[in-house]
Order: structure tokens, then C-alpha cells, then sequence
RNA sequence: GGAAGGAUGGCAGAGCGGUUGAAUGCGCUGGUCUUGAAAACCAGUAUACCUUUGCAGGUAUCCAGGGUUCGAAUCCCUGUCCUUCCGCCA
């Protein structure tokens, strides 16, 4: 959520901010509605004031034996004064806080302007893309003939979008998640989390999700509990409505969990195999940092995630998004995008951005940056460190071999205790 | 799933429906004393918001949300969480 004193202060910068990202916002109509909810908040207090000083003098006459039939009628008719201004400027305040939570995050100036995902700057490449003596298969393909991936029978249980791995591809799941976890823990210094894959409604408005995006998620409806689409979820509201230490900053934590979508109106938008599915494996990277610096801190955390795509040997693009193409939440996203051999396309396997305080503001996350000073918000970045499925892909399109057989990379030898998968 | 008990300031822990934002202790901050430290003593020590240039004033907050009442930390209802017991269970 934006932060309202600033709106009040600057409207016009925010409707600029927005204009960027296609909406149109009548901020004026905002600012009004808060000068309002402001105007009836004073008046309420003002009168409750004067209720609570008739309450006290009842009471200091009471003690003293005096009558107090005629006061405490009087007091009585100013308690309900109050309290009807009072419900008028909660009416008042709930629905502008409503139409806040709607609004997306203002983009850092740094971020190119554009309408969509066109306009994304396609920024550096690493590696190269991989030759062949033959012509390379789509993974669909591969991992059918390998009998690795069973397409058949997840739709089978669960309908299109779920899959079953199999065998060698089971393994090759299990092996980039603990290949990515071990890296990020053993050389990066995360800590790692093993959170709830359910969540309540204002866990998933903390991070943004809710309430505008609730088609796109599973939702239990006898617990209220939703399954997370992201990590990114339960991590980053770990640490929900506390203060935390300024030493205890920056916190990098990370956490594998399966990543459970709708993707309501996506459906069959031409994605065949394991490009677009509803449940799918992923590590996150989150970061809880101080306000300061978030640009680095966000180029550091995205060098986290290119490592790995380094150390697996995959041909990947920097993507920097553009203002139109930034998700609600963010105010800076990088994407990285892996190829894809067999399909001769760009996959997106990390989304790393920065939230500046829109996530901290509505999961009130807070750090005190002295001892003894006010908490402030803090700043919350992620990304993922990486996405399984397309990760996947990528390596069975890459080191596949003429023979259809796929070259396990070097990283991931010790965790598949083999190298090939044939 | 059933039964019972609990949730108060950084922590511990009081609190007959009426000057209680809340005793007391600890902790923390400043001061006195001391060569320095400790001890002792004195003073201060929650958060958010609103009004105000400022001084200052006001409102709300004793888990959360409703209710009773002139007045609620205190009484009633609902929810959340914790503890204990029973049942079930990987």
C-alpha cells in the first residue's frame, strides 16, 4: 500500500507515478476523501471529549451523593453524538483504505516507461546460445520418450496443468532443489525456511495478493486458508507486525515450497509441457533490508539468482521491465529469462524487484534504526532462486543429446548420484 | 472433535464498573555521589493518529471485534492464539 501522508503531500507525483503504469487515478478525489475522513475524525474526538469530561464529573458527583438522573441523560445523548461521527468517518476511511489496497506500487525512477512487455529492455545475456549437430526437441518430447515427466496421468488426477515426475525427472526436481538451497544457505548466507503452504486471507494481503488478485489463487473455503502461489508469501510475512533490530538487517531468508496458481485466464494461451502449470516447485529468495540502497540491494540479490543459472551452464537474459510491465507490488523487477533450445524462446525462470515499504506498510513490518528510535518501515525485495519446472526445461534442451539422452551438468552430478539421464 | 483455564507496558506481575495510560518490581536512560566502577538515592522511560507555526491539547489502544452502561482493563457475546486434560492420528 502507498503511503497516504505522501499522497496528501505530493498528489501529482502520484498520479504521474500511475499514468506510467497505464491507470488513471483521480487522486484529487483521494485527497479529498482523506481531508474528509480527517474533518469527521476531529469532530468525533472533539464531542467524545466532551462525553468523557460529562462521564468523569457524574462520577465525581455520584461519590459526593449528588443527583445525577438529568447529567446522565445529557452525557448519554453526547456519547451518541460522537459515536455516530464516528461511524460515519470509519465508513469514510475503510472505503478509501479499500481503494488504496487497489492501487499498485509507484515505480523507482531508474525504471524504463513503457506500456507492456514490449517495452521491457532486454539488458545483458551470459553464455551463449547452444549449438547442435541435429535438430534439438522441445522437452515435452525428451522427457516423454525418457519416460521422466507423465502428463497423462497428473491430468489424469488433477486435470490439465498437473504433471507427475518420474523416475529420473522426480530426481531432477529433487536435485535442483537442493542444488539451489544448498548453494544459497552454503555460500550466500540465507537462512532457510520450511513454511505453511496455507495461509490466511491478511497473510496473502500483506504481500499484495489480496484482495485484488483472489481469482488467480486456491482458496480452502472451510478454513478460509489460501495455498500460496509464491513463497514469497509466507516468508516475507514472517516477520509481520513485529520490529525488528537494525542489526538483524539485512535479513536473507529462503524457503523451497511448491507454488500453487489458477492462472485464471491463461488457459491455453499455447504453452505445451511444463511451461504453465498449477503446481510447481520453487525456491524464493526474500530480503528484509533498511530503506537505503535498495537499487544495490536489488542488483545483489538478482546476481544470487544468475549464479545459479551460471553454475548450471544455462544461456539466460537480464530483462528489465518496464513501468507498464512492473508487477502491483513492485517498484523495480528484473526478469531473467533462460533458453530454450527446443522452442527456440526466452523462459522466465526469476522475477527478482524491489517492493520498496508497499509490502512493509501492509504487513506492518517495522525496524527500529537505533536503539531507542521510532520502528520505521523497512524495505522487503525477492526473487525467485529459480523457478523448477523452466529451469528444467532448459537443462533437458541444453545437454540434450543426439541420442535422446540428456548430460547431467557438473553441479548437479553429486546430487544425482549420476551422469546422464538415459 | 470434546472439556477447562489463560492473554495487562521491554520483561515479570497487581488491578472493588468511576480523576487507571494503568500499582509494584526488574530492565533501560539521565543526574547526584565516587579517582573510576559498583551500590545507594533522585528523575525520566509505550504506541498510533488528529488539531497547532510552536507551546500544548485531544482521541484511541490492557489479544481482536461487537454489546451493556453516563462511564469498561474490569460485566456479556463472538473470534484468534496459548496452556492442560480427554478422544483421534502421521
Amino acid at each position: 500500500m502507498i503511503d497516504l501522508v505522501a499522497l496528501r503531500k505530493d498528489p501529482e507525483a502520484f498520479a504521474v507515478a500511475w499514468k506510467l503504469r497505464g491507470m488513471d487515478v483521480d487522486v484529487t478525489a483521494l485527497v479529498e476523501a482523506d481531508t474528509k475522513v480527517r474533518q469527521l475524525k476531529t469532530e468525533s474526538e472533539n464531542k467524545r471529549s466532551e462525553a468523557n469530561a460529562a462521564s468523569k464529573s457524574i462520577g465525581q458527583a455520584a461519590r459526593e451523593g449528588k443527583d445525577i438522573g438529568e447529567a446522565k441523560e445529557a452525557a448519554r445523548l453526547l456519547g451518541e453524538e460522537a459515536k455516530e461521527l464516528n461511524e460515519k468517518r470509519e465508513s469514510l476511511e475503510k472505503e478509501l483504505h479499500d481503494q488504496l489496497l487497489g492501487l499498485p506500487n509507484p515505480c523507482l525512477s531508474d525504471v524504463p516507461h513503457g506500456a507492456g512487455e514490449n517495452d521491457n529492455v532486454a539488458g545483458e545475456q551470459w553464455g551463449s546460445v547452444p549449438g547442435f549437430t541435429f535438430a534439438p526437441k522441445p522437452h515435452w518430447e525428451l522427457a516423454t520418450e525418457l519416460d521422466i515427466i507423465d502428463f497423462e496421468r497428473g491430468s489424469k488426477m488433477s486435470g490439465s496443468g498437473f504433471v507427475v515426475y518420474k523416475g529420473m525427472g522426480a530426481r531432477l526436481n529433487r536435485a535442483l532443489i537442493n542444488f539451489f538451497l544448498q548453494t544459497l544457505v552454503d555460500e550466500e548466507g540465507y537462512t532457510e525456511l520450511n513454511v505453511p503452504l496455507l495461509v490466511r486471507p491478511e497473510t496473502m494481503q500483506g504481500t499484495g495478493q489480496l484482495p485484488k488478485f483472489g481469482d488467480q489463487l486456491y482458496h480452502c473455503q472451510e478454513d478460509d486458508l489460501y495455498l500460496i502461489p509464491t513463497a514469497e508469501v509466507p516468508v516475507t510475512n514472517f516477520y509481520a507486525n513485529e520490529i525488528l533490530d537494525a542489526e538483524q538487517l539485512p535479513c536473507k531468508m529462503t524457503a523451497h515450497t511448491p507454488c500453487f496458481r489458477r492462472e485464471a485466464g491463461a488457459a491455453g494461451v499455447g504453452t505445451r509441457g511444463i511451461t504453465r502449470v498449477h503446481q510447481f516447485d520453487k525456491v524464493e529468495m526474500v530480503w528484509l533490508t533498511k530503506p537505503e540502497d535498495t537499487e544495490k540491494n536489488l542488483l545483489e540479490l538478482r546476481s544470487n539468482a544468475e549464479k545459479l543459472l551460471q553454475k548450471l551452464g544455462l544461456h539466460y537474459r537480464i530483462l528489465d521491465l518496464c513501468t507498464g510491465d512492473t508487477g502491483f507490488s513492485a517498484a523495480h523487477t528484473y526478469d531473467l529469462e533462460v533458453w530454450s533450445p527446443g522452442t527456440g524462446t526466452w523462459l522466465e525462470v526469476s522475477s527478482c524487484s524491489t517492493f520498496t515499504d508497499f509490502q512493509s506498510r501492509r504487513a506492518k513490518l517495522r525496524y527500529r534504526p537505533e536503539k531507542g528510535a521510532k520502528p520505521e518501515l523497512l524495505y522487503t525485495l525477492n526473487g525467485s532462486g529459480l523457478a523448477l519446472p523452466r529451469c528444467l526445461i532448459a537443462i533437458l534442451e541444453t545437454y540434450q543429446q543426439e541420442d535422446g539422452s540428456i548430460e547431467i551438468p557438473d553441479v548437479l552430478k553429486p546430487f544425482m548420484g549420476l551422469d546422464a539421464i538415459s
